[in-house]
DNA sequence: CGGACAAGCTGA
DNA sequence: CAGCTTGTCCGG
């Protein structure tokens, strides 16, 4: 093999017509799926796989001495500087992965979030091997269901849809299939089961990603799963719908933090498919990608939504127990859930006759109070029983309850028991009537008649970006657990500030007048969507912003924030700017670098 | 990632 | 300078 193309290589170089008849070596381009490496490998294609080596197959190749699987990305010639006797061969063909319309998505993603190929392509790849797909089963349908909200975005050709929080999606998701294959992609797995049950009943062909792999590859009605679905291979589509847009569970946290809803666009647009998202308070970058493209979806509605201002109840003022909330608590038909985003007895204590916060002897973090007799430090690990390192008393005040402690004051004021859901309880107990926990009880509980918020200022007012959109996140799961209530569905926000524009929105049931400035105020900022921010976090990060302010190319186009030696930020105009940087600034010897682009928290 | 290889360190 | 550790780079 070597010598024939050492013979072509010859014949080529002499400069004659015959060159352009010369056979070129075709080579397969591969991204190995091992850790680490962040390369493409150029492997020639043997005579025998020719047919079967395509892009986004799962290949075997020989890397560095060992065999290892990886992805087809491209099928062409020789790199540039490469010896072709120097490659070698795909070994074999394992099985399906990604198709060539996801690979090229890949490599925009790789672009828009500075992330690895290969980080990509195994989220659209089956987790085992798969070699055969069933046939399409495109089903023919006797009921063609239709949809006025969905006749009206279709014109749009996309867009964005304001829905009540407790609509019922089945038969708009129906009238969407009715129009061809769709990909609909959700928060959660739980409503993934609802819907795909929901429209298998009305007899379309459903995958349910990722466990219908090879359905879905095949070609169904609708493929529905959680965000990675967005990444499903399918042959054709002609929508995609996004399910509750402003969820965070949309964007992955570990970095790259890629968002699907901006893959469900990019992918849609690339491809001519109608993007739809879906969503009752739509976060910031959907409302200015939609434009005038918006509808109102009519049916459902918003249960009741009451501001508790913290500052009137001067009696209460400082405890999280307001009068409002005592009214709840004492109206023993209503089952009532409490909302506290802290864990513990309480984040933090001072002691009781020195006033001193209570602080961990090692480290000097401020300790959180587990039970009544111990104290934990959440940096170190370390424990201690409850007693003040200043003075030696071992009473304490709490300053910052926790949802442990909560809970006895909650049972004392409303003389009934109250139970405690954190992320690790196991089993709730379902006989009780009155919840409370961290943001896990909204997910644990079947149902309620009202939602507290103890301390909405908390998440609202915390040192992020998109804040409100996770209050949005909270405030819409809150809305579900109550909207089955026969007896009036309620929700209650307790802040010290109730004139916050947002607030008001919910409680008026017209976010209007909150997204005119809140778009105003991250366009000032610059923050996502109208600029792009990366986190820098692991070894060499000071060094490699350093290097960036210094040099002329980049300091023109990015602002560099240094937090300590391991964490920093960056910000850019925008994405394409930002990840020019990020790819091609040159990185300090021995560094290990970690970008986080337009992350959900900064 | 994990092996190869180069540069640095030690002890006789 | 052999023999060992440590660090960096490369893989098609």
């Amino acid at each position: 093999m070597g010598e024939v193309v050492e013979a072509q290589r010859v014949q080529g170089s002499s400069q004659t017509l015959i060159q352009t008849a010369v056979p070129s070596v075709r080579v397969a381009r591969v991204v190995p799926d091992v850790t680490g490496v962040d390369k493409i490998f150029d492997y020639l294609v043997p005579e025998a796989l020719a047919e079967t080596v395509r892009v986004g197959v799962r290949v075997r190749v020989p890397l560095h001495g060992r065999n290892v699987a990886g992805w087809v990305v491209e099928i062409g010639e020789p790199s540039a500087g490469l010896e072709v006797k120097k490659i070698k061969s795909v070994i074999k063909v394992l099985g399906l992965g990604a198709t060539a319309e996801i690979v090229d998505l890949a490599v925009w993603a790789t672009k828009r979030w500075a992330g690895r190929m290969r980080s990509f392509i195994s989220t659209a790849a089956p987790e085992t091997l798969i070699n055969n797909v069933p046939s399409p089963r495109y089903m023919p349908r006797a009921v063609q269901y239709a949809s006025d909200t969905f006749d009206k975005v279709r014109d749009f050709g996309g867009g964005l849809i304001t829905v009540a929080p407790l609509s019922n999606l089945a038969p708009f998701i129906s009238a969407v299939a009715c129009d061809g294959p769709t990909i609909v992609v959700m928060p959660t797995q739980h409503r993934v089961k609802l819907l795909a049950a929901a429209l298998r009943a009305n007899n379309f062909s459903v995958a349910q990603w990722p466990q219908d792999w090879a359905l879905a590859y095949g070609g169904v009605d609708v493929v529905i799963g959680t965000r990675s679905a967005v990444w499903a291979p399918v042959e054709k589509f002609s929508n995609m719908v996004v399910v509750d847009e402003h969820d965070d569970l949309l964007q992955e946290e570990r970095s790259p933090t890629w968002h699907a809803r901006d893959v469900a666009i990019e992918r849609s647009s690339r491809v001519g498919a109608r993007c739809i998202l879906l969503s009752p308070i739509a976060s910031l970058s959907a409302r200015k990608w939609a434009g005038d493209r918006r509808v109102v979806d009519s049916q459902g509605q918003w249960p009741e939504v009451l501001i508790v201002d913290r500052n009137n109840d001067e009696q209460w003022s400082r405890s999280l127990i307001s009068s409002e909330l005592i009214a709840e608590l004492r109206d023993k038909s209503r089952r009532v859930v409490c909302v506290l985003n802290s864990k513990g007895r309480a984040r933090l204590t001072a002691c009781g006759s020195c006033r001193n916060i209570l602080r961990c002897e090692k480290c000097d973090a401020a300790l959180n109070q587990t039970d009544k007799t111990t104290l934990d430090c959440p940096r170190c690990g370390e424990s201690r029983p409850v007693i003040c390192q200043v003075c030696g008393s071992s009473s304490c005040a709490v300053l910052k309850p926790g949802v442990a402690r909560l809970r006895e004051e909650l049972e004392a004021a409303a003389n009934r028991s109250v139970f405690e859901v954190t992320a690790a309880t196991e089993t709730v107990n379902e006989r009780c009537n009155v919840f409370v926990g961290t943001e896990a009880v909204l997910h644990r509980v079947q149902n309620a008649d009202t939602v507290v918020f103890l301390d909405i200022d908390s998440e609202l007012l915390a040192p992020r970006y998109r804040a409100n959109e996770i209050v949005a996140t909270l405030v819409v799961h809150a809305a579900r657990l109550v909207g089955r209530s026969t007896q009036s569905p309620r929700i209650l926000l307790q802040t010290h500030t109730p004139d916050n524009a947002f607030l008001i929105g919910l409680k008026i049931g017209d976010l209007t007048q909150y997204f005119v400035s809140d778009e105003a105020r991250r366009s000032l900022l610059k923050f996502p969507p109208f600029g792009s921010i990366a986190q820098v976090s692991g070894k060499g990060t000071k060094a490699f912003l350093d290097s960036l302010n210094e040099s002329l190319e980049f300091s023109a186009v990015v602002q560099t924030m240094n937090k300590d030696t391991e964490n920093g930020l960056i910000r850019a105009e925008n994405w394409q700017q930002l990840s020019d940087v990020l790819l091609s600034a040159k990185r300090p010897a021995k560094s290990r670098l970690t970008f986080h682009v337009d992350p959900p928290r900064v």
